[in-house]
DNA sequence: GGGTGGCCGATTGTATACAAGCTAAAGTAC
DNA sequence: GTACTTTAGCTTGTATACAATCGGCCACCC
């Protein structure tokens, strides 16, 4: 694998599953040092990095692990509404019912017969919907936009850990955002859509460590 | 000014302003001969113009200018939509008055008083409502996901040009736009957003040279 | 005659050397 | 004592040299 690529996954890995705090300052002398990768390959990652937001540049050019405060959390939901209710509109539209239907006895069926952690079952469901959801729109604009929105997401999906009563109803509301898909039902398909973010947000805001004012 | 961001200010510009035609290979020798830098920060504007959609690498590696059909104008108008519907909607939450009133009474007079070619106008009007309507929105995330896609509108502009009675038109469902942010009704300015951009998709597919099938 | 293997050319990927800018700290002058 | 200036160190920015990989082409063999 490229240098460049092998330093970008292995940065990005750090970031998202907070190995890296936000803050952190990433010296390219250091931080090239430690990955075993020369400068120039480096500066790619944080270049990839730096435009998916993960790492902000500056001041004096350094680059920082981007924080993640309260309040970009909720700017974060604010953008995911937008692209997510848009994505399952379009799905509602152009969705190969096969692929939703199997989908559907999945959720059902609790993820059972994965390969994967019970505990890891929901999420690893939750994003093959996202996925299923992101092809069934069929925009590639819409699939960028959301592939970086994504990233952002892991992070805060590691800082909020939700407990079986909001799995089982994130589960309910999965399964009727893939109802409404299946039915083409768009205006709906995005109802739920925002409504399942919502709650998934004040989850989410309801488990951070301090919640300030 | 730093040669990575002079080369990717130049190569934007080209790209933009179709003086670089889609398809076009960015061979890095020969590109970075061409702006009078060196490979390295080429390499790092060629990655910001990639990650922002406007390059796309391969086959064989080579960074080639993307190219822009109808279906991606189209898609293209369905991630707008997304975008520019959400940011209405904060807008009208969060909107400072001043600012709205201000643009209210340029779009009325026409922009007149502007330091702008008569035929820019229009133009210089739409993207000042855009950049307050993103401020208004007060979301970075938002903002970020659309910076990328003005470059693409940018060069969708250049190949569609706007007779006068849509430029009249769309003056109207602009100044609809804004009296729906004043008065903070929310639901209205997605819906005057999303009425306007459905007419602008409309007008650009029109002007398309070749109106295939 | 067609297919396959190897060679040559060119292009990108990486590393490192060098230059320039910025930060911070320390010293001096007021 | 404070503020300003200068310098030293470190940082990033750039250029270039070198390595590796990819594609095309030609010759040779089947």
């Amino acid at each position: 694998m490229r240098a460049s690529e092998t330093a970008y996954q292995l940065l990005r890995d750090e970031i998202i599953q907070w190995r890296l705090e936000p803050g952190t300052p990433l010296g390219e002398v250091e931080t090239s040092q430690r990955l075993g990768v020369s400068r120039t390959p480096l500066r790619e990652a944080l270049s990839r990095l730096t435009a998916e937001g993960l790492v902000r540049t500056g001041p004096g050019r350094t680059a920082v692990v981007t924080s993640m405060s309260r309040d970009d959390i909720v700017e974060l939901f604010e953008l995911r509404e937008a692209l997510e209710t848009q994505a399952a509109r379009l799905a509602a539209r152009r969705r190969d019912a096969t692929v939703f239907e199997a989908l559907r006895a999945d959720f059902v069926a609790g993820g059972r017969g994965k390969n994967v952690p019970v505990e890891d079952r929901p999420y690893e469901l939750a994003d093959a919907l996202d996925v299923a959801i992101d092809e069934a729109a069929g925009s590639v604009y819409l699939q960028g936009a959301l592939r970086d929105l994504r990233g952002h997401l892991a992070r805060v999906r590691r800082s909020a850990h939700s407990n079986a009563d909001r799995l089982g109803r994130a589960t309910s509301e999965h399964i009727l955002i893939v109802d409404a898909i299946l039915a083409q039902d768009e205006a709906l398909a995005a109802s739920a859509t925002a409504v399942h973010l919502h709650n998934s947000l004040a989850n989410v805001l309801a488990s951070l460590p301090q919640d300030e004012a």
